[in-house]
DNA sequence: CAGGAGGTTAGACACAGTCTATTTATTAGG
DNA sequence: CCTAATAAATAGACTGTGTCTAACCTCCTG
């Protein structure tokens, strides 16, 4: 398991393992990201980020959260047309999402198994299997 | 299975059939969704649709899908952050998804079987389960 | 013919995300 | 240290998808 990402230097540790120059702004973002452990979206990761202090503008927010996801330090998850998650898990799991109030939930994926998966076309390889649970609350219909 | 989706004719008696009132608009956009087995964004469809003749504006091209999606006519497919997908195939079925080309591919899912699903969260039940197959070209490496 | 419901429309708007040109930090070399 | 070069951050303009509003059109019914 990972070491603790509740101290900033832990945080450091973890960008430079992944090949990320830790600046401010970097550190930052990515303590929001994994001190919760939450599903947050750009816009909540650019309000978090300025409440606290200082300020970063949200061209850095988009750039470094692009840069998190090529070096694989976060994930992306899609599931609302309007808005991208992002997610500071990225062993392999999936998710259930509840579309009354946008809520992101991690399914463990160790128990959950998918079988008989058609031959890729051609010269076509495997990136990543989104799994995703569309939920809602039961007393509404429709 | 369906009756052919090539003439208006039939178009005008699935709209009937799902309680959609008939207009020309509605018909023209069902019918670039049906004829041609594809999934199309809102934007190719508004193009589709006005290129042949007459005019149909963006307002009702977006009205029309979501009253179509309501009526579960046609389905959306939620892959790429910057637009949604239309399908016309409402059978349970999941994609391929190029993340190069962004081309959609349909997969049975006749043969494919997910098991070990976690218990739903208290009072929640599943609308629909996605599974999306990201796939790339495999010469390109990340 | 009057009135109303449903449908369509143009254009303004909202908002996520990108781009550009400039400024500021950081690093490496002398 | 000082300087040059590179990397990163910034404000603000911009793009593109999708929504909203208010006017208008069409058809049906009394």
């Amino acid at each position: 398991m990972n070491t603790e990402m509740h101290t900033r230097n832990a945080i450091v540790d973890r960008l430079r393992e992944y090949g990320i120059n830790p600046t401010h702004q970097r550190i930052e973002i990515a303590y929001t990201l994994f001190s919760r452990q939450e599903h947050l979206s750009a816009d909540q990761i650019l309000a978090a980020v300025n409440t606290r202090h200082s300020e970063t503008s949200k061209a850095t927010v988009y750039n470094t959260l692009n840069l998190f996801v090529k070096k694989k330090l976060i994930r992306e998850v899609i599931v609302d047309p309007s808005k991208v998650f992002y997610d500071p898990n990225v062993h392999i799991h999936h998710h259930f999402y509840n579309v009354e109030s946008g809520q992101l939930m991690d399914i463990d994926s160790a128990a959950l198994e998918l079988t008989g998966l058609p031959t890729l076309p051609e010269g076509l390889a495997i990136e990543r299997i989104d799994v995703i649970v569309r939920v809602y609350p039961q007393h509404l219909n429709s």
